[in-house]
DNA sequence: TAAAGTACCTACTAAATGGTTATAATAATT
DNA sequence: AATTATTATAACCATTTAGTAGGTACTTTA
């Protein structure tokens, strides 16, 4: 009598998409990677760009970014304040992750 | 004296990152998807398969996902149970996801 | 004189998530 | 005879995450 033992490879600490998720699971870090693009985007411009963010969320996950590298912070010393924000090379890589959400979605949900 | 006005879309609920979002943005359930992935898999396999989640947060989520269409359930009528989960046509459409998580992963954060 | 716009910050409340323990029923193993 | 394995559900509390409301400091517009 044969022991039929499927192997399973836990996914542990150093799995990619657990990694991948530590970073970017959040409800609007995809989100808001996706909307700053390839453009230039200043801080009301991405408020107005996301119906729905609270300004805390909004800030709280642009400091997260900025600190995580994926978002270069670019603040001009002017009254009114003028703050601009964009994506770093690593930031960018993230974006086939959102064109892949967004395929998901317009084909499935929409 | 010319305006400059930069023309910004919201992303409104009809966004598809949006859309997928608030179905997967989750902190396990891409992950889940993944694990399951072509394969049938058993509620105690997974469980081995993705160290750290509680029991509560893989059945939690196993429910929601049968719920949204995107895993599929077969339990046998024996003692001790036996349940498979098996992704559906659409859950099978969320592979992609999980790749680009992976690919990020394995590229920028391992 | 008042309101609107700019980019935040802080305190508080609400919701989501996580962890633990207990329970079930029965077969196979020790 | 007791333990282990199986797939859950339910109750409870702790922690983490998200949302709400208010304020700051200064300028421009109405």
């Amino acid at each position: 009598m044969e022991k039929k033992s499927k192997i399973i490879l836990p996914c542990d600490e150093k799995c990619p998409v657990r990694a991948s998720l530590t970073l970017l699971s959040g409800k609007w870090t995809l989100l808001i990677l996706f909307q700053i693009n390839k453009k230039v985007m200043r801080y009301g411009e991405l408020k107005r760009a996301i119906p729905g963010i609270s300004e805390k969320m909004l800030i709280q996950e642009l400091n997260m970014l900025v600190e995580n590298k994926l978002v270069n912070k670019k603040a001009y010393p002017e009254i009114p304040p003028k703050v601009e924000y964009t994506l770093t090379e690593l930031g960018l890589k993230t974006l086939p992750i959102a064109d892949k959400l967004a395929e998901f979605g317009s084909e499935n949900l929409i």
